[in-house]
DNA sequence: ATAATAACCAACCGCTCGGTATGTTGCAAG
DNA sequence: CTTGCAACATACCGAGCGGTTGGTTATTAT
């Protein structure tokens, strides 16, 4: 990797922690220039603006590593019981920091999704592939499930409530409530079975 | 009501709808001065700084706002029918903004429960309300409910599955997917009866 | 009549923010 | 040897923010 590439790949990984600890509006680009040891001149050669800057950490940070995240839980033999463990391991080894920080994708939802139609839509667009990988793996058992079963709305539904959790987890500072959601979400998805 | 109450309720009223539609942060002061028509005096003589007026639009807007809202389809004969029908409600009864701007408490629980202890503690007291609302509710008509269930387990996944549905509905701009896991959200809800 | 207080107003302050304009350096091509 | 561009660095700008200061007015108590 160029000297160059490796300073902007140095910006998105700051970036993408400051935003996720802080919001995309109260983080500050002088203390990304800081961590990164770059002057503003740097980062305004290899982005035109703040919310281009924001919307390069969405695609590039934070979209592969949602759909990286997701995929494997839900593409094993049975993804009824894959996406229960990956959703109990998330209580066991979510950190500190992610308990008081909570989801990068559902932070910029809450923040950024009504004042900037750029992000909306990238968030609009992560949260329907999200959906997919979910439907796509519930249609490849359905034969195991309940009959009259909306996949879609079944999908939406569990990252909704994932979403929430975290929103709980935030306010509480523990994972007490969050894990508490997540077992009663397990209880619903396993009772997809027949 | 007296002048100088008069102006500190009108304060209220206008701060919290900025709050709502912008959040905390992002809400200014001299926005409000000019709604109100007033000067920065009078906002500073009734509050003593712009986290203290957050404070007050939490407890003397919102925290009642809330108890009300939910208090009376949880005291109803079947709260279960209730729930539902409240929330079904909601969704044909949502307005614009509510689907952009979300749920006040929400918005404060994503932006400020990670940055400032007194609103953390405020919105965790009012979640803890809100759960024993429902609490109470299910306690009332266990006999006709199943087994084994965990209530304040229960209450916490539908408060969570309801913030998580308004969160779908900010990215999306429209009510469709927000209706999608009410109506999931029901399902659940009413099958916890027998 | 006067003193005090409640309820405001107008002007200003320091600070931080995102953004820009200009200057500098190293390397590579001709 | 020098020209040119990529890849930065430095210094500065205007705007907006929350908050403070020093009045002003009207009412009330003495």
């Amino acid at each position: 990797m160029s000297d160059a590439e490796q300073t902007r790949q140095n910006i998105l990984t700051v970036a993408a922690d400051e935003i996720h600890q802080h919001g995309f509006k109260a983080t500050s680009l002088s203390v990304i220039l800081n961590r990164c040891e770059i002057s503003k001149g740097a980062l305004y050669y290899h982005f035109t603006s703040k919310i281009e800057l924001g919307y390069a950490v969405f695609e590039e940070v934070y979209t592969p590593m949602f759909l990286n995240v997701w995929h494997t839980p839900l593409t094993v033999d049975d993804p009824i019981e894959g996406l229960c463990d990956f959703l109990t391991a998330m209580t066991e080894e979510m950190s500190c920091s992610e308990v008081v920080c909570g989801c990068p994708l559902n932070n910029l939802c809450e923040e950024m999704a009504n004042v900037d139609e750029g992000f909306r839509l990238r968030i609009l667009c992560m949260q329907e592939q999200l959906n997919q990988l979910i439907v796509d793996a519930l249609e490849r058992v359905s034969g195991d499930l309940r009959d009259n079963l909306a996949f879609s709305q079944v999908g939406y539904f569990i990252v909704a409530t994932l979403n929430g959790a975290t929103s709980l987890s935030k306010s509480s500072r523990n994972k007490l409530l969050f894990q508490q959601v997540i077992a009663e979400l397990c209880l619903y998805i396993r009772a997809l079975k027949k």
